[in-house]
DNA sequence: CTGGGAGGAT
DNA sequence: ATCCTCC
């Protein structure tokens, strides 16, 4: 099962150094099991379905007079998603509560933060495509690949007696290309659109659910393609359009797999959309990011992707948290961990299968860094404790708290005063309680519904919650009440301890007179700052040279602007991080100045985007913003701390230039809109206050600017146009 | 004050 | 054991 990439490695290439990439696509085998098809990763189809707005559609389930008005569904103060009724009067994906109701005010918000309902007809949906085939993988609550490539086989059999001019696409083609039934590989999509559509019927009459699907060569097309038509519709991608959808995209981080932080790493290359990676030099890339994922990116660039359709397996953990404005004392804390604990119980006991690890996590509270900076401690639950989970045992309630609470006090001393606005408790190391049993009997026994399982192993009863028809009432599991919250890391620099990674930064990037060795001790992070401002000044250099696409790099048009738009919870970090640039005026990075290299990161940045969204996204993206200046390093200059924006509040056509105040002074040149700048990619205003700061001699921050890194003489005077400001503490005197 | 979970790296 | 990244 290791072999799957063997067929397409390139000859030469060892195998065993290929990557293993992040996220779910492209992931190498995992190897659990699993015989994957027989049919080599040449011919495969695979097919990505993704249901409508899913949480909203539950909800319409649950609750039919829902029905034909605009609903959102809201978490803390978010609409985390909405039904096509209220998209139709623009209400969007993550809009806060406020402006939602105010592009509609009848707008009818349901609570969605328990998320059970939503967990639960998720499998019976992954349940209901595993009778086609095993092949199955979850891809999050509202998404599947299923790799269909031995159906395809036996339907072209069949369809082989009869006439082939009958064979025809069910659904959309992508770019209207011609369908040729000579041509197999058309063949086998039209036969895989067909299992499509035969899917989607089946989730449809059976479920009540209604989504879209993508039918192509791989998962990373067949996903990418899936959004092309939507509500409730599905499109074929044929080969020869591939290069097409991939060059639809306007920016690396629409490709699935190249997230936030990976474009960020990238953008240090000066890479930002496929085109610039296709073409960026395997050298390059390599010194940058390792082979291996070097490697796997720039496939994925092309649109290759040979990681298998693996089935998903029961989940391997149960989480739950909440999330907060303020718990500083102990007792509040004993309580919600033990709300949050019997909430797992449950589910846990449900499941079958039992417990070996706990873990608790939780957010610190700090005013510049209020989402970031997760902690967490875990540690082995008793195996006493862990028989008596799922005996019918309150005590286990109570010891478990007890170990969260020794587990919390690593964390916080509790004679010094506390803030923290996140708790999270997760159960992993999950292992079946029948000594002889690898997996949980209880799951699959209860296979569509994990979480409603037999109470004791032998009991049938939920067995048949499969069965079609009586589906639609099995939503009386109505929500218990209980909070279900988690709050994912918001897409920021890594933490503190981290800092002494070495990405081996390719030392041909660094600009001349630095010790590569001091250099190398630094944070990522100011390292990515020292390349990206370097490359300001020398990107025309090195980079064009070895890649005319730099200066040919033109902008893309959004034809495609909604591909890639999916349910919320995947488009939570394109939307934060990317943006509200709406009214921001971004030079070309190709202009000699100093900002040269802000203006590449913006683009980066940038999707095309139109004013309109740019300016709807703009709330959702202030999450990110407000993580801005956390995690100055020890290295560093103590300018940020000094620099702390706060938003205030927005009231209705908020002030220009007021809309920001800055905890203490704040150098914003008079020519920057304040408002403007906050809505900079944090990473953007980072550079840019260094960048300024740099330009200010004068600065009281330079008298304290520390010369902490004892290896080199902090460099006398900074050089009249120095645009980078970290570079002149490491140039020679 | 959007919630959850998988998996890799270290 | 803890952090990071992705969806």
């Amino acid at each position: 099962m290791e072999s799957s990439g063997e067929d397409e490695a390139a000859a030469g290439e060892p195998d065993w150094l290929l990557p293993a990439p992040h996220g779910r696509l492209g992931r190498g085998s995992t190897g659990h099991g699993k015989v994957m098809s027989s049919v080599s990763s040449l011919h495969r189809v695979v097919v990505h379905l993704d249901l409508d707005c899913y949480y909203a559609q539950v909800e319409m389930i649950c609750n039919p007079e829902l029905r034909g008005k605009p609903l959102g569904v809201q978490q803390k103060s978010y609409v985390i998603t909405c039904n096509y009724e209220a998209r139709g009067v623009s209400v969007k994906k993550l809009m806060s509560l406020k402006e939602a109701k105010k592009k509609c005010p009848e707008l009818v918000l349901v609570n969605g933060e328990d998320l059970t309902k939503y967990r639960e007809m998720s499998y019976k949906v992954t349940a209901l495509l595993e009778e086609f085939t095993p092949l199955v993988e979850r891809l999050g609550p509202d998404e599947n690949f299923v790799d269909v490539t031995e159906m395809v086989e036996k339907r072209l059999e069949e369809w082989g007696k009869d006439a082939t001019s009958q064979i025809s696409i069910s659904g959309h083609i992508y770019n209207n290309q011609a369908f040729n039934f000579h041509d197999s590989a058309h063949r086998r999509l039209a036969a895989g659109s067909h299992i499509a559509a035969e899917m989607r019927e089946a989730v449809r009459t059976r479920l009540g659910l209604t989504g879209c699907a993508g039918v192509a060569s791989n998962k990373l097309l067949s996903k990418m393609v899936c959004g092309t038509f939507k509500p409730n519709q599905q499109t074929v991608l044929l080969p020869e359009s591939q290069q097409d959808l991939m060059a639809s995209l306007d920016h690396i981080t629409k490709v699935p797999g190249i997230g936030f932080k990976t474009a960020q790493r990238l953008a240090v290359l000066g890479l930002f959309t496929i085109w610039d990676l296709q073409r960026c030099s395997s050298a390059v890339l390599e010194r940058e990011l390792g082979v291996s994922a070097a490697r796997h990116l720039q496939k994925l660039s092309y649109g290759e992707d040979d990681s298998p359709v693996t089935p998903s397996r029961p989940p391997q953990s149960f989480s739950d948290e909440d999330s907060f404005k303020k718990c500083s004392s102990e007792a509040e804390v004993k309580k919600k961990v033990g709300e949050l604990i019997a909430n797992l119980l449950d589910r846990v006991y449900k499941d079958g299968r039992k417990p070996h690890t706990i873990r608790l996590s939780l957010r610190k509270f700090s005013p510049t860094n209020k989402w970031l900076s997760r902690e967490s401690r875990q540690c082995p639950i008793p195996s006493h404790v862990v028989q008596r989970i799922g005996a019918d045992d309150s005590s286990v309630q109570t010891q478990l708290v007890a170990i969260a609470m020794k587990l919390f006090h690593k964390m916080i001393n509790v004679k010094a005063s506390f803030h923290i606005t996140l708790l999270s408790v997760c159960f992993s190391n999950l292992k079946s309680s029948l000594a002889s049993t690898k997996q949980s009997i209880g799951f699959y026994l209860t296979r569509p519904s994990p979480s409603k399982g037999s109470k004791l192993v032998q009991k049938m009863e939920d067995t048949e919650s499969v069965t079609p028809e009586g589906q639609m009432g099995s939503c009386e599991i109505l929500p218990d009440d209980r909070n279900t919250r988690v709050t994912q890391m918001p897409p920021e620099t890594p933490n503190l301890p981290e800092q002494t990674r070495d990405l081996e930064f390719p030392s041909h990037l660094l600009p001349a007179g630095i010790d590569y060795d001091v250099f190398n001790q630094l944070p990522r992070e100011i390292k990515e700052e020292i390349i990206s401002s370097q490359k300001g000044e020398r990107n025309t250099a090195a980079s064009v040279s070895s890649n005319p696409s730099f200066a040919s790099r033109e902008e893309r048009s959004d034809k495609a602007q909604d591909q890639m738009s999916h349910a919320p919870l995947h488009s939570r970090s394109t939307h934060q991080n990317m943006s509200s640039l709406a009214s921001s005026d971004i030079k070309s990075p190709i202009e000699a100045s100093p900002t040269a290299a802000l203006g590449s990161v913006c683009r980066c940045l940038l999707p095309s985007q139109r004013p309109l969204e740019a300016a709807e996204n703009a709330s959702a993206s202030k999450h990110a913003m407000h993580t801005a200046f956390k995690n100055s390093s020890p290295s560093r200059p103590p300018f940020h701390q000094a620099c702390v924006l706060e938003p205030q509040k927005q009231t209705d056509g908020g002030p220009q230039k007021g809309g920001w105040k800055g905890e203490s002074k704040c150098n914003l040149p008079s020519s920057v809109d304040a408002k403007t700048f906050s809505e900079l990619p944090t990473e953007i205003q980072k550079e840019l206050l260094v960048e300024w700061e740099s330009r200010e001699p004068v600065s009281k921050m330079h008298a304290t600017t520390p010369n902490k890194l004892k290896t080199k003489k902090p460099g006398g005077l900074p050089s009249p146009r120095q645009s980078n400001s970290l570079l002149r503490y490491f140039k020679p005197t």
